[in-house]
DNA sequence: TAGTTGGGTTTTTTT
DNA sequence: AACCCAACTA
């Protein structure tokens, strides 16, 4: 059975006892050694119902556990492979009435915590404006990820108002959640934590279960992930973490980088094993990787090799704007497909945002490419979704007043604003929960004749709840949308984003449907359980050939033969926000990133960026990522696009953040960082010019290049066209300039275009061209 | 109460 | 460009 492995992952393997720090690299056969790990215990005669392991996502869990199946046959049921959150929901499930609350609770998604935050905002005065909900949302999300409680947050933030305000949103955040028997993702992690310390009986089970532990992805855990691991394993614990702190790329949701390098500080007497040889990749792309990381300090040392061949190339294209780089992308996919569609599903296309998706894919449609894109909306989240979940949800645990006051209105009902806040209210004067009031509408006196409409509302899911004794769930969700007239919501929709809708409906039937087979004798509380925790990757099915389209973190654990990476750019990845932070730990954050990227590819990487792209209803120009000047240049097949100037530095500087490559007008001659102009909208002025290293106090930072700058739009001067002329432009083509006027720091230009009609642009990033008649 | 409009804000990444 | 919210109108 062990033959396979190399000297490295046997020792991973057999150190079945004590604490094991594996750092595998990208590639070195980790899920290979961990599923070896999990068949040799089994072997040793250790019973599976004693193993744990933890994996980033429930995709990957599956996946473990048919490689551990077909390894052993069928008999790792027992075996917990699971993520952490669905642990923590599994073992709350089962004991959450121990930290004061009903063990059927809800789950609330971001979408929920928003409006329970708002909410709470409302109670307490807090002027939105000035904190936002998201603001205090991440400050609770990052003191959860730290397991800092309300009370303690609120002692630390004494004497600071701001976080004194976040301090007291916090708690009363908390309340409400608590009230509505419901958690948030981050308190699944945190209140499992609590339960273990706050009873030892449940911590003691628990840790006799779990004599063998498992961690994959170790280096993007958080604080309250390391803590629940570490009560569960014990002092004595057979913990084995496996991780790449190259590969740490969560810094954002509280992933402590020291988790992974502090490990043998927390276990001395840990078995260190490195899993340096990598599988996956040819040689070129292995060292381009490995040139880009190198520009890391403060990273464990470690060199990934491998005995493959060179292979190609990597491909290195420079495209106009993003439409280009999308047509090409496309079109390469659709030429490799053609020849065999089966390699359709070798192909990914990764991107730093999920903005970028939108435009590949119209490519991908127009070219018939098979392909899904992964991400973006959270198919979960889709308001219909939502809709028949909070339906779902209020008739299995009604006590969740968001999702009551989700549909009660929805499809209208004409039970509007003023009435929900007479029922809140009477059910705040008698200590009851919304729904609770709603039961006892008549007896609410302020409302007068609405009250029909709620007892309709109230009967109407108790109709709901008894259906479901006589039919199945699938049948039930039938029932909801066509007795609530539930699509009359979307009236004033076209019939696509209708269809649309009702194509996520029956899918979501189709999921229901799908989860009984499994799990026939499941309740609808393990359905809504089911669905609470499923990320978007976990939804790519095997062994359909199709491309996908994702960001990089979805990609994080993949592998493809052909990997296209768009839009590398400085601004965009990097991120203007990392380039701009004065933290350099942030853009090494965004170099792992593209590190987890390059080592995503077997056989074929394409590199593409674009001298325009429009970024938030903006058009910017961008100069080549810096990452890509990282990889030595004899590993690509073109050149990185020489900037304007000369005086640029050569590829492969590694202090990149020291010098920044352009900077807005704003800043220029004052070496410091950007800073917005209050109450000012960015200008055009602000536009980045397509250079690389222009360097600060650059004239070229102000577009006053001579040479082949935007054509016409020379800024502080007058275009070489005028009132009449005819002009062209990249994207609307040509058309008429019927006016043009001098504004503060551009001129303003009319122009109305053949094609799309008239548009007004600032002359310096229309690059408008003058057709000469 | 429902529907519309205008203004302001925003995303980098997700369980 | 897309989204969200408050204010206004019917």
């Amino acid at each position: 059975m062990f033959d396979t492995l190399n000297e490295e992952q046997k020792k991973a393997v057999l150190a079945t006892e004590g604490p094991v720090l594996c750092l595998a690299g990208a590639g070195s056969g980790k899920t290979r050694m961990l599923t070896h790990r999990i068949a040799y215990l089994l072997e040793r005669g250790v019973d599976p119902y004693n193993i744990m392991a933890i994996t980033f996502t429930n995709k990957a869990a599956g996946e473990m556990k048919e490689r551990v199946d077909r390894l052993i046959g069928e008999n790792g049921g027992s075996i917990w492979i699971t993520t952490f959150h669905s642990s923590c929901v599994r073992i709350l499930r089962r004991y959450a009435d121990r930290i004061g609350y009903d063990n059927n609770f809800s789950i609330y998604d971001t979408d929920d915590s928003k409006s329970v935050m708002r909410d709470v905002c409302k109670r307490l005065r807090i002027d939105t404006k000035i904190l936002r909900e998201r603001a205090i949302l991440s400050a609770i999300s990052g003191a959860k990820d730290e397991l800092v409680p309300p009370d303690e947050f609120r002692a630390r933030a004494a004497g600071d108002f701001r976080m004194g305000r976040i301090a007291e949103a916090y708690d009363e955040y908390q309340k409400t959640l608590k009230s509505s028997n419901a958690m948030d993702f981050d308190d699944l992690i945190m209140k499992t934590v609590e339960l273990f310390k706050a009873d030892g009986e449940v911590l003691d089970s628990y840790q006799k279960r779990f004599r063998y532990i498992m961690v994959d992805e170790y280096q993007d855990t958080n604080t309250a992930q390391f803590q629940l691991i570490r009560l569960l394993a014990g002092e004595k614990g057979n913990l084995c973490v496996v991780g790449d702190d190259d590969q740490s790329i969560y810094k954002f949701r509280g992933a402590n980088i020291r988790n992974i390098l502090d490990f043998e500080h927390y276990y001395p007497d840990a078995t260190v094993v490195r899993l340096e040889q990598n599988y996956r990749s040819t040689r070129n792309i292995l060292d381009a990787a490995n040139a880009v990381i190198s520009n890391n300090v403060g990273r464990k040392d470690k060199s990934l090799w491998t005995d493959k061949d060179k292979g190609e190339q990597i491909h290195l294209k420079l495209f106009d704007n993003a439409y280009e780089e999308a047509e090409y992308i496309a079109s390469e996919i659709g030429r490799r497909g053609r020849k065999d569609p089966g390699e359709f599903g070798n192909c990914a296309v990764l991107y730093r945002t999920n903005a970028q998706s939108r435009m590949l894919e119209e490519r991908f449609v127009y070219e018939g490419i098979p392909y899904k894109v992964v991400g973006g909306v959270n198919f979960y989240s889709r308001r219909e979704i939502k809709d028949i979940l909070a339906y779902l949800r209020t008739i299995d645990n009604a006590r969740d007043d968001l999702q009551v006051k989700r549909i009660i209105n929805v499809p209208r009902r004409g039970i509007g604003a003023t009435t929900i806040a007479k029922v809140q209210e009477y059910a705040d004067a008698y200590a009851l929960s919304f729904y609770e009031a709603l039961e006892r509408a008549d007896e609410i006196p302020s409302l007068g004749k609405a009250a029909s409409k709620l007892t309709a509302f109230v009967s109407m899911i108790r109709v709901f709840r008894s259906k479901l004794e006589v039919m199945t769930l699938d049948k039930l969700v039938r029932v909801i949308v066509d007795e609530t007239d539930y699509m009359s919501e979307f009236d004033s929709e076209t019939d696509e984003e209708i269809e649309g809708r009702i194509e996520n409906i029956d899918e979501l039937i189709n999921k229901i449907v799908a989860f009984y087979e499994v799990n026939p004798e499941a309740t609808l509380g393990d359905f809504l359980n089911e669905v609470a925790l499923v990320a978007d990757i976990d939804e790519v099915e095997e062994g359909v050939p199709r491309a996908l389209l994702m960001t990089i973190h979805s990609a994080k654990g993949l592998e493809f033969d052909h990997v296209y990476l768009a839009g590398m750019e400085d601004g965009l990845f990097p991120s203007d926000m990392t380039i701009t932070s004065d933290n350099p730990q942030d853009i090494e954050e965004e170099r792992r990133l593209a590190y987890v990227a390059i080592t995503r590819a077997k056989e074929t990487l394409t590199l593409c960026y674009a001298r325009t792209r429009m970024i938030r209803g903006e058009t910017r120009y961008n100069a080549p990522s810096r990452f890509v000047r990282e990889i030595p240049e004899i590993l690509l097949d073109n050149r990185v696009a020489k900037p304007r100037r000369e005086e640029e530095p050569s590829p492969g500087i590694s202090d990149s953040f020291a010098r920044k490559p352009y900077s807005s007008p704003y800043e220029i001659g004052s070496g410091r960082k950007p800073v917005a102009v209050p109450g000012k909208k960015e200008t055009p002025a602000s536009v980045k010019p397509y250079i690389a290293g222009g360097g600060l106090g650059s004239l070229s930072a102000l577009g006053v290049t001579k040479g082949p700058g935007p054509v016409g739009g020379v800024k502080g001067g007058k275009p070489d066209y005028d009132i009449g002329d005819r002009v062209r432009h990249v994207k609307f083509g040509e058309g008429l300039v019927t006016d043009l006027e001098p504004g503060p720091r551009d001129y303003k230009v009319t122009v109305d275009f053949d094609e799309v009609g008239q548009k007004v642009m600032y002359a310096a990033f229309a690059k408008l061209e003058k057709i000469e008649i």
